[in-house]
DNA sequence: ACAAAAGTGTTGTGAATACACCCATGC
DNA sequence: GCATGGGTGTATTCACAACACTTTTGT
């Protein structure tokens, strides 16, 4: 307690660098998908991890994260709905040094099938499913990120109006309520789900269109509605309260 | 797009150092305060700022935040709640160069005034209104974080029992109801608090006794309990539905 | 007795669920 | 017509805000 002042002068540490990983999401055939690279250098080559870079010099990480998205996506840059997840720094997260990383996490809707990676590996369209039915892992702690993605995508969606950010505009009362389906993991009564969305101001706004599915009644089309927040939000009911543990694990 | 992939060799910018700063809040006579330090050296000397340092070697993030906070406050590790709030890194934001801050978030109950930090400045609580109203200004961006932090505890308290974390055991119902007033500003009514919080289990749980207050009826004492999350949410009525911009400006 | 705070009862309102039912289209 | 999905109506249940009311203390 009575440890020496003078001594503990602010010296950052020698070396370290700072990186962002994106956990960028879609949903394709009513299932939630992540995309994926292939890791083309050591450590972990030859692996499944979420895409990434280091930061640049003089460049805002928000910039990076679009940046790396861009890259990895071939996706331009106001389309997407990009916010900052969590910062990851445990010494030994990565073999190669002391690496932070800032997550983001992005997504839109079903997006072209992005073209081998700039860094030369693959980019693939993965079921998050299979990611956490452990068909496939991921390299350093990327599928920690991507649980803490899916937990905060899980999360907005109740209260904010980022589904739509999912839709390809303009899109159906059905197509938004897929959206809802794929990420909760829980099938939602369209009937009431239609009423909550309608009557939700802002949501979402009729075009006076109409699309016919390949077999039924046509169904209205909408666009994104200005309204950014959802009050009363949309429960997510058939899932179980988890316990979200919100805080860092602490040494 | 078909730029040089050679080029964008993995390397990390030259010279950049990681910070933990600290949004530190705690209820004192039913007004939320936060802890500000006075800085003791350049730059913005002599102004108020929040609590913070470097991330040292080897050091993971959570423990430079709780290394920090226990520097500052003098408490220990596990009786204050502690969790990552966001990361800060606008190029421009420390005029000493390059460096990122990863913002935490801690609170506890009405904790001790604490002693001059280590770095020989002046630490006090004051009133979060007083730096909202302007009365006070912040070094560097931390007037944004401690913005964001508002926001955060606001509705964090909504949906997890963590507003408890606010009071020192033994607490009346009186108490964690003064936690929410103070942290959403506005009254509730006693008696459907009460109620509320009687019927989520597992957020607090009586330990049959009672404390008198100054007049009136002796209130029964509880601890916290074992429960996360409230279910249903306890929803901040008075307030408005603010926008809640989550998304980070990108330039 | 009185003031003050703890705690209970009650009622109207609005939202969520479940599900019956009608509508519009392709075949 | 019939299957299929879009869309509306409605009853039950439940949570909540509002507020009247009772209980238990100190002075």
């Amino acid at each position: 307690m009575a440890m020496s002042k003078a001594v503990r002068r602010r010296r950052p540490p020698a070396s370290l660098a700072v990186a962002v990983d994106l956990v960028i999401f879609t949903v394709r055939n009513g299932r939630l998908q992540v995309l994926l690279i292939e890791r083309g250098n050591l450590p972990y080559r030859g692996e499944a991890a979420l895409p990434g870079g280091f930061v640049r010099d003089g460049e805002a990480l928000g910039a990076a994260a679009r940046r790396e998205l861009r890259e990895e996506t071939g996706v331009g840059g106001g389309s997407l709905h990009l916010e900052q997840l969590h910062a990851y720094g445990e010494p030994g997260r990565d073999p190669r040094g002391r690496i932070i990383s800032i997550a983001y996490l992005a997504f839109g809707p079903d997006l072209p099938v992005p073209q081998a990676g700039t860094d030369a590996s693959a980019a693939h369209w993965i079921p998050v499913s299979s990611v956490l039915d452990g068909q496939i892992t991921l390299a350093f702690d990327h599928e920690e990120i991507l649980r803490d993605g899916l937990e905060r995508v899980r999360s907005q969606i109740e209260h904010t109006t980022i589904a739509a950010a999912f839709c390809k505009e303009p899109f159906t009362i059905a197509d938004l309520r897929q959206i809802y389906e794929a990420v909760w993991g829980v099938p939602l009564d369209p009937s009431n789900f239609r009423r909550k969305v309608m009557k939700t101001e802002g949501f979402v706004v009729p075009i006076g269109e109409r699309r016919s599915p390949d077999i039924g009644r046509p169904a209205a089309l909408f666009r994104r509605g200005l309204a950014k927040t959802l009050t009363p939000p949309l429960t997510r009911l058939g899932s179980i309260a988890q316990p979200l543990a919100d805080d860092e694990k602490l040494t």
